[in-house]
RNA sequence: GGUGAGGUGGGUGAGUGGCUUAAACCAACAGUUUGCUAAACUGUCGUACGGGUAACCGUACCGGGGGUUCGAAUCCCCCCCUCACCGCCA
């Protein structure tokens, strides 16, 4: 969330900016600045009465000391007023700030200066391309008849064991999955990443650092008995890494790579573009996670960027950068890029990275902050991105690297898969 | 699952109602000393909010929440978590 100080420093500012991703601000704002005013003048006489209250209480235990009985007795009366007002003006500061909280939660972060204006998807700005779309034949296939054909992914097990969405990969199928992730954390730690094994479900505190809570309670699926939440992403654990916590600016920019599988309800999604490896309730990824210093987060942004762009080209898949517009962006990010690959047999571009920076948004939450020079704690920056998720790639894979001969893996990828075609 | 012990600052850990402004040690930082390293010595060393141009002042915080009391890290209640041993188990 956004920090009250910055609101109530930057009203107009905040308002305007938040119109760029369609937020009308405007009451809102108003609102929190409003009881930003009153949670600080029953802040300063709480205080007051608190200070007066410590005073009373530490000048009773002298007289009491002294054995002054009649005068301690005296003054012991006089607390009973103060007492009730302190109760009073504490249950009203909390109600102030409990209810500023429930409305900071429902302001998105603002988008950067550079993000373009727009409402959806369509209006996303394609800042670079790269790679070669392959010629396919007329009959050339979509990845789930391929997938069927090499006998490499069956859907309609994970029907049987699970439910739609949660497919079951074989043989080279299922090594293809693995030998993917391997190359993206061995490309992920030559390019400074630490690797993460986290925890594939987290508690409450966690789900609310990364801001998957409260609002997308419904896209996690939830352990009840346990109260505890599958991850969504491996964001969630590895940020949730540096929660309440103060880093010494040496330690900074933090780079951490993790894999995990990801859980997803996706409620609501159905029936739409969402065949074979498009859209899945269980999928795998790899995932960069950076804590950085505010100045700085920007570098960072275009460092992870250019990486990820290094994994698509060694995977030889066309690909292009997406700028987000205001109105595609997610709630938290500040700006976004997304990296999509052509499918050439579906002939869509399909999302298989999104790298964002939430500058302080959701380290403000979180409590992540560092110390510098000054020797003062203030937020870090938080940034993310995926490298990469693997069903599309795969899709993109079998799909453009089909031949008469069977699918042919990039050359990239054959120390991992020990084999070079399907 | 059973039994027991615990949760205090960056870490270890003392503190059983007011002398706590949380001791002491370690770590960290600055300085002195020093041929270098090390050591020694001196000093600094929490977070948040509010007030103030500032130095500084006030308030809150000892796992979380409630209660008792003029006053709670300390007493009472509820909850959460951790550790140890036993049982089960990859």
């Amino acid at each position: 969330m956004l920090t009250l100080k910055f609101i109530t420093e930057n009203k107009e500012e905040v308002i305007r900016r938040l119109a760029k991703k369609h937020f009308d601000g405007a009451e809102i704002i108003g609102q929190v600045v409003e009881l930003d005013a009153k949670r600080r003048s029953v802040q300063a006489s709480l205080d007051a009465e608190s200070a007066e209250m410590n005073a009373l209480s530490k000048a009773i235990g002298e007289l009491f000391k002294q054995g002054k009985q009649t005068e301690a007795s005296e003054a012991k009366a006089k607390t009973a007023e103060l007492k009730d007002a302190i109760k009073a003006q504490s249950t009203e500061l909390d109600s102030i700030e409990k209810q500023l909280i429930d409305i900071l939660v429902t302001i998105p972060n603002l988008p950067h200066e550079s993000v373009p204006e727009g409402r959806v998807a369509e209006d996303n700005v394609v800042e670079k391309m790269g790679g070669t779309i392959p010629e396919l034949p007329e009959d050339a296939l979509p990845h789930w008849e391929l997938a069927k054909k090499y006998d490499l992914i069956d859907f309609e097990l994970g029907v049987k064991i699970t439910g739609a969405g949660f497919p079951v990969y074989k043989g080279k199928g299922a090594r293809l999955q693995r030998a993917l992730i391997n190359f993206f954390l061995d490309n992920a730690r030559e390019a400074g990443y630490l690797e993460i094994q986290p925890p594939y479900v987290v508690n409450q505190a966690s789900g609310y650092g990364t801001g998957q809570l409260p609002d997308k309670e419904g896209q996690m699926y939830h352990a009840n008995l346990d109260d505890l939440y599958l991850i969504p992403t491996a964001e969630v654990p590895v940020t949730n890494i540096y929660r309440d916590v103060i880093l010494q600016e040496s330690e900074l920019p933090v780079k951490n790579t993790a894999y995990s599988a990801c859980f997803r309800r996706e409620a609501g999604s159905y029936g739409k573009d969402v065949r074979g490896l498009n859209r899945l309730h269980q999928f795998d990824k790899v995932e960069i996670v950076r804590i950085d210093k505010p100045e700085h987060s920007y570098d960072s942004l275009k460092e992870m960027v250019a990486y990820v762009q290094t994994l698509v080209d060694k995977l030889e898949l066309p690909w292009r950068i997406l700028r987000l517009c205001g109105g595609d962006m997610s709630f938290t990010s500040a700006l976004t890029f997304d990296f999509e690959v052509f499918s050439a047999a579906q002939k869509r571009w399909l999302e298989v990275s999104s790298v964002s920076n939430f500058e302080s948004y959701q380290a403000n939450r979180l409590k992540c902050r560092y110390k510098g020079e000054d020797k003062k704690a203030q937020l870090c920056h938080t940034l993310n991105g995926s490298a990469l998720a693997l069903p599309r790639i795969v899709a993109a894979l079998l799909e453009n690297n089909q031949t008469p001969e069977g699918i042919r893996i990039p050359k990239a990828l054959v120390p991992y898969t020990g084999f070079e075609m399907i």
